[in-house]
Parts: C-alpha cells; sequence; structure tokens
DNA sequence: CGCAATGTGTTCAGTTCTCAACAGTTGGAA
DNA sequence: TTCCAACTGTTGAGAACTGAACACATTGCG
C-alpha cells in the first residue's frame, strides 16, 4: 500500500484519538481533526465515511493490533506466554486502551473485543470433542466475561500490579479449566 | 505553499539532523534519509539537489529561525531584550544549534552566522556619521567574533550559566561599545 | 423570526508524492 | 584485477492529497 496512505490513516487515529480523550466524541467535528491534523478536510473523506466510521475503525484496528500481539507471541492456546504478551501490549500502549475501553468508545470497544474473545475460546474448547457438554455457551461467555473483566479492572486501576502479577493471578483463575478443556 | 511540502521538508531536514548526529555528514545517503524518514528516494531529489544542497538549506533555515527570534522579539540595537531571546532561543532548541556549531555543520554554519552577524553590526555601526572612524572594519569584527565567540562557548559547553547571566554578562561586555556606537 | 456562523459531504483541476525502472558511479571483497 | 553490492540521479505513469468551491443542514444569537 502507498505509504502516503499508512502515513494518512496513521495521523488521523492519532489525531482522532488525541481529540476523543480531550473532548469526547460527540464534540469531535471533521474540521477539527483536519485542522488538528494539518491535512485537507477532504482528506479525511478519502479514507472514512464520517467520524462513526473514523471511530469504528479506530476500534477494529486497535483490536486486531492487540490480538496480533497474542499470535506473534505464542500459539492460541492458553498459555501464560500468550497473556503475559498481552499485558505487555497493553502497558506499552495504556493511554490508548484506557481510552478505548472506558468512557469514550462508548462499549464499543469492549463488545467488539468480547465478541472475538468469545469466538476464540469456543473454537479452543470445541476442539476436544468430550467438550459439547459445555458447547451451550455458558462455559465460553463465563469465561470470556472473567477474562475481559479482569483486563479492563487492570486497565480502569492503571495497572495496579505489574505484568508478571496479573499473568500468574490470571493463570492460576483459569487453571481448573485448561485442564479440563484444552486439548493438547 | 502546499502544506505537503512544509511536511515533506521538515521531515527531511529533522531526519537529516538525526542521522548527522548520530553518524556524521560522510556517512549519511540519500538512501538512508529517505528510508529512516519513511518516503520515497526519488521525492528528496524533488526538494535538494545532494546531501551538500540539503546541508546549505539545513544551515539556511537555522540560521534565519534564530535570527528570527532576534528580530521578532526587539528592535535590531543591541538590546538587552533582544540578546536574551535569542538565548532563550538556543536553549530551547539546544541540540540542533549545539550539532551545527560544532563538529558537524563542518564550520559552515558558523562562517554563515558570522556573515550575517558581521553585516548587521556593520549597518549598526554605520548610522551614527561620526563613526566613520570604525568602518575600517576592525570594530565589525570585533564585535562579531566576540559575540559569536561567547555564543559558541556557552553552546559547547552546554549551557554552564542561565540565560540571564549569559545576557547580563554579554551586555556588560558590549556596554562601552554601545554607548559609544550605537545612535539613540 | 431572520441571519450569521459553523459544520457536512462532494466535486474538480492541479500539485506532490509514490513506485518501479533505468543507466551510471563507487568502494570493497574475492 | 574482476565482480558485486550499494548508492546516485533521473524518468514516467499513476495514485494521493490539496485548495477552492459548492449546496445543504444545524445551531444559536440579536
Amino acid at each position: 500500500m502507498d505509504r502516503r496512505i499508512q502515513k494518512t490513516r496513521q495521523l488521523i487515529m492519532n489525531t482522532f484519538l488525541d481529540l476523543l480523550a480531550e473532548k469526547g466524541f460527540e464534540r469531535i467535528t471533521i474540521s477539527d481533526i483536519a485542522e488538528r491534523a494539518n491535512i485537507n478536510r477532504g482528506t479525511v473523506y478519502l479514507h472514512y465515511v464520517d467520524k462513526f466510521d473514523l471511530l469504528d475503525k479506530c476500534i477494529e484496528t486497535y483490536v486486531e493490533l492487540l490480538l496480533n500481539h497474542c499470535a506473534n507471541s505464542a500459539d492460541t492456546n492458553l498459555s501464560a506466554s500468550a497473556f503475559q504478551s498481552v499485558f505487555e501490549y497493553l502497558e506499552k500502549n495504556f493511554t490508548i486502551y484506557k481510552l478505548l475501553l472506558s468512557n469514550e468508545g462508548v462499549g464499543f470497544f469492549r463488545s467488539r473485543l468480547y465478541d472475538i474473545i468469545a469466538q476464540t475460546v469456543t473454537e479452543v474448547i470445541g476442539i476436544k470433542p468430550e467438550n459439547n457438554a459445555f458447547s451451550n455457551g455458558v462455559t465460553t461467555h463465563f469465561l470470556t466475561s472473567g477474562f475481559i473483566g479482569v483486563l479492563e479492572w487492570w486497565i480502569n486501576n492503571s495497572m495496579p500490579c505489574n505484568v508478571q502479577e496479573i499473568t500468574v493471578q490470571l493463570m492460576f483463575l483459569l487453571e481448573p479449566y485448561t485442564k479440563r478443556l484444552v486439548s493438547l
């Protein structure tokens, strides 16, 4: 892809997130973004249909980035190293995910992340045939909610414990299920 | 001017200065700059004929920025506030001017600055008709060298005293001449 | 109410930048 | 020496971006 496209989109998203932190989604205008980013207003429309689309794409982008850091670092199975690298990535990009998870992101980020994680959990569980009893969804949503809850708590409380600790604790909480549910 | 031009030139210059600090002028290649700046190599040639030209333009730019901060803040006459704002500006952009003044800039920056200041001094002196006796150039070069010497000393020794102090001391040193030479 | 100010979304001609290719130069290792 | 790799400087076609204009909607102020 043309470097200009990458750069422009990155610039627009960064500017958008800055403004999101400053004044909230409602009060942001396309003109604001263009002015702050020092680009032509029309250029914004070349990439996004409106600011709602921009929010969507933004969320999509940062959900993917988060997941990539999970997939890159380890097998998708519920290994400690996979969780650890997720939390490391969150720590590194704290301000962004704090923003997207809490007030502004308006919950869209959370629900998008929830869906994807739920699907992954479903797949992981589904691998082991004798897990059929669990496939009614209860287990999936229990585990997904638990995981996201921990994640939100950690971010919204400004990382009250370090990456090592949160990983260990999470693994401890998941242990009964990793043993039973995951095929090795 | 098209915003793209401003942005691109700024980017190229910044990247160039970074590389200058890292590896020195000789070892910099146009490809280096393009790669680091994440732009097409051809784009560099759209703005500068080669890296020597880039160095020239860079020096020219930062000499002008320095002088603007002098002209903006006060009358050109040798007032304390003019000197003060020059040193304030230098302090704010310390790393750049340290780089340009010392090793790499290869003396070009110094001599460019010298010429301009010498010219200004000549003009200031020339205003008072009875200064003709001084117009042989000795005074001009004495004062210019003195001023630039102080400036270089201050930068190269990483600002061993604060802006206030250096300004006061410089004014003290210049006092005999401001009294005699400058018309009011 | 009128109306001025601000934002939206679109269009178009013109400019800048990208990408890929080119031939030519240089420096260093085999 | 020869060869290879890296850098230079240039070109052309096409894509991205700019600036300026446009009609239209919304807001809020006198």
